[in-house]
RNA sequence: CGGGGCGUAGCGCAGUUUGGCAGCGCGCGUGCCUUGGGCGCACGAGGUCGCCGGUUCAAAUCCGGCCGCCCCGACCA
């Protein structure tokens, strides 16, 4: 391929429009362009479908592996088939709907459970059938409340979905432990760093999930993770355990301090020369339910801990919740800012962390304006009404299986995988007859990646100042074949690299000719931007018969023969895929 | 949906406060020059100033309405 025709329009200086790096440099390395007026709306560009082609491929082989069959699903799907599956009117704004020309209405598939479910209830009945591991990579659309950074959460997207099928749940352990190694395969192979995480099933139901991250800044879920042994888990639904904590043998008595305007955590630690960990804090917070009632609860944690929302949620039953408002803590006569456990006004449910619950000794709000109280025992000066684990997890706690230190960072997610049990074999029909002819439910597991994404994550990991780092799996090109030179020693620099390239793909090895009639520096600055893992300049070293290889990822550079070089960007290459399976 | 920002040449931006010839850099075209890290010089093409309406002798600029994009939040199999 010749750079000179090849639809990869460069960009010099940074699009105003792109916040994070991947985004960004997708855009500067003509890779994708957005469809002007429709957010979160891209075209793939000639090397962004090469590279999405690649991840594609990755994925293909290694859900073939275990016994995937590939199959192409509708994206137009009837309303009636949703209505069955109770998630026409479960699945809301994020849905994109349209209707046909006699009104009968329809939405772009944001996902497939449905069709598959319906297709496999039609089409499969025996026991001798299954299991089954049916698999799809596809453009799917959803309506997103706030489209954002290009690729990562953009409306329409390419998506991996798989789903299988089983006559037991035991069947369903064995394929659900397939897809995590496949995927762990496929993660490893396009060059992504990544942790499994324990995760919440949210609203497709089923049991304990595992998700893909990959760790990177941009990314919009947080994590927490133990460096001594594999636990991970989403920040929001880690386990935690109370931390540690001196505590005097004998307790004071209760005191009350003056403290004028110190009204946060930091303004009363600072105010009484003390650390947040040793000041207990209230928080007031409406709870709303499903029924419309509401009710105001307290809850008490250490003062640097944060309110996990979704446990108080899960705990009480409640759909939302949000801080009283001013308004409402005057009625109750309590001055925010200053609230304490101690002599609560009645009707206000106590919620206490454990850490806080007993013992001692705190600082508290003394529910009266500029007033804290010191040397505060929980079980003494107040009693919880109830003690939950309502703590978020975060950085420096103990890992809740071996006792480690976690740490906290933000990830990518690329995959999750769901036990979704007989959900929607049930209301779809999916049902076998067994081996007593007994007629059954099929058990069902889905299997996501999400591949545009990927192919973001694995740019927001692999890059510096100058562009894409492309890992050798997935890049658009393995090589990028530079001629330099003027007048009769420029046509030969041409001549040469159209040899070599030749001799490469007979190895196996892609490469692009940058035949543009370019100063160097501008070849050069590209080949970076653009991230090829090898690039071989023919220049100054053509006196010698010999070109200069230079890779992209550590910039180290070796004078190679014309006659070896093929051969020694063959092994590179080949050296540079072959990752080990995380 | 709440908050904030933006919309002027293909891209990045100035001009809007205080109404008065539509500008700069990059890119693009032509010629010369240069040729190992985004050269230099000269000439040139390119605009419905997001859209609609209003005020005014005169609107990119002031007023009203609408649309779009980006960021934060809420939200998110």
């Amino acid at each position: 391929m010749r750079l000179s025709t090849l639809l990869a329009p460069t960009l010099r200086e940074d699009p105003n429009d792109a916040e994070i790096d991947s985004h960004r440099l997708m855009l500067r390395a003509g890779l994708v362009r957005k469809l002007a007026g429709a957010s979160g709306i891209y075209t793939l560009l000639p090397l962004g479908q090469r590279v999405v082609a690649h991840v594609e491929a990755i994925i293909r082989e290694e859900m073939d592996s275990i016994g995937g069959q590939e199959l192409r699903l509708p994206v137009v799907q009837p309303a009636e088939l949703w209505e069955a599956s109770g998630r026409w009117s479960v699945y809301g704004e994020d849905m994109w709907r349209l209707h046909d020309r006699h009104g009968r209405a329809y939405c772009l598939g944001p996902t497939h459970e449905e069709v598959i479910t319906d297709l496999v209830a039609h089409e499969i009945h025996s026991w001798r059938q299954l299991p089954l591991l049916l698999y799809q990579i596809q453009t799917k659309y959803r309506d997103e409340v706030r489209p954002r950074f290009g690729l990562m959460r953009a409306r329409e997207f390419i998506m991996k979905d798989g789903y299988s099928f089983h006559a037991s749940e035991e069947d369903l352990e064995r394929t659900y432990a397939d897809v995590v190694g496949a995927y762990r395969r496929i993660f490893s192979r396009v060059g992504l760093e990544y942790r499994t995480v324990l995760a919440d099933p949210g609203a497709i139901g089923g049991s304990q999930t595992h998700e893909f991250m990959a760790p990177a800044d941009a990314g919009e879920a947080e994590i927490v993770s133990c460096a001594e042994c594999d636990y991970a888990a989403d920040i929001e639904e880690a386990e935690v355990a109370p931390r540690s904590r001196s505590e005097a043998s004998v307790p004071m008595a209760i005191g009350r301090i003056a403290t004028p305007n110190a009204r946060t955590i930091e303004e009363v630690a600072e105010h009484l020369s003390t650390e947040p960990g040793s000041i207990a804090k209230l928080l007031l917070v409406r709870l709303l339910f499903a029924d419309g009632r509401t009710e105001c609860v307290a809850v008490l944690l250490a003062g640097d801990a944060t309110l996990n929302e979704n446990k108080l949620l899960a705990v009480a039953g409640a759909i939302s919740l949000r801080p009283v408002t001013v308004q409402e803590a005057e009625r109750l006569h309590l001055p925010l800012g200053f609230l304490g456990p101690v002599d609560l006004p009645p009707g206000i449910a106590l919620y206490a962390d454990p850490e806080v619950a007993e013992g001692g000794p705190w600082v508290v709000g003394a529910n009266v304006e500029g007033y804290h109280l010191n040397n505060v025992w929980g079980g003494r000066d107040f009693v919880p009404d109830r003690v939950l684990p309502l703590r978020r997890a975060q950085a420096g706690d103990r890992c809740p299986q071996c006792g480690g230190r976690l740490s906290a960072q933000r990830g990518i997610e690329v995959g999750h995988v769901f036990r979704l049990g007989t959900k929607y074999s049930c209301v779809l029909g999916a049902n076998f007859l067994d081996q007593e002819g007994q007629t059954r439910p099929m058990t069902m597991g889905c299997y996501g990646i999400g591949v545009t994404r990927t192919v973001a994550a694995v740019i927001e990991q692999h890059h510096d100042r100058d562009g894409i780092i492309w890992p050798a799996s997935v890049a658009p090109y393995h090589a990028v074949l530079l001629p330099v030179g003027t007048g009769s020693f420029g046509s030969r620099a041409q001549q040469v690299a159209e040899e070599l390239s030749v001799q490469l793909a007979k190895r196996g090895i892609s490469a692009v000719i940058d035949d543009r009639d370019e100063r160097p520096g501008v070849k050069f600055k590209d080949a970076d931007l653009l991230g090829f893992p090898v690039r071989i300049t023919l220049g100054k070293a053509l006196e010698h018969e010999s070109a200069e290889l230079r890779l992209r990822k550590d910039g180290i550079v070796q004078m190679v023969p014309l006659t070896a070089v093929a051969d020694v960007v063959s092994a590179q290459i080949q050296e540079a895929t072959a990752v080990p399976i995380a």
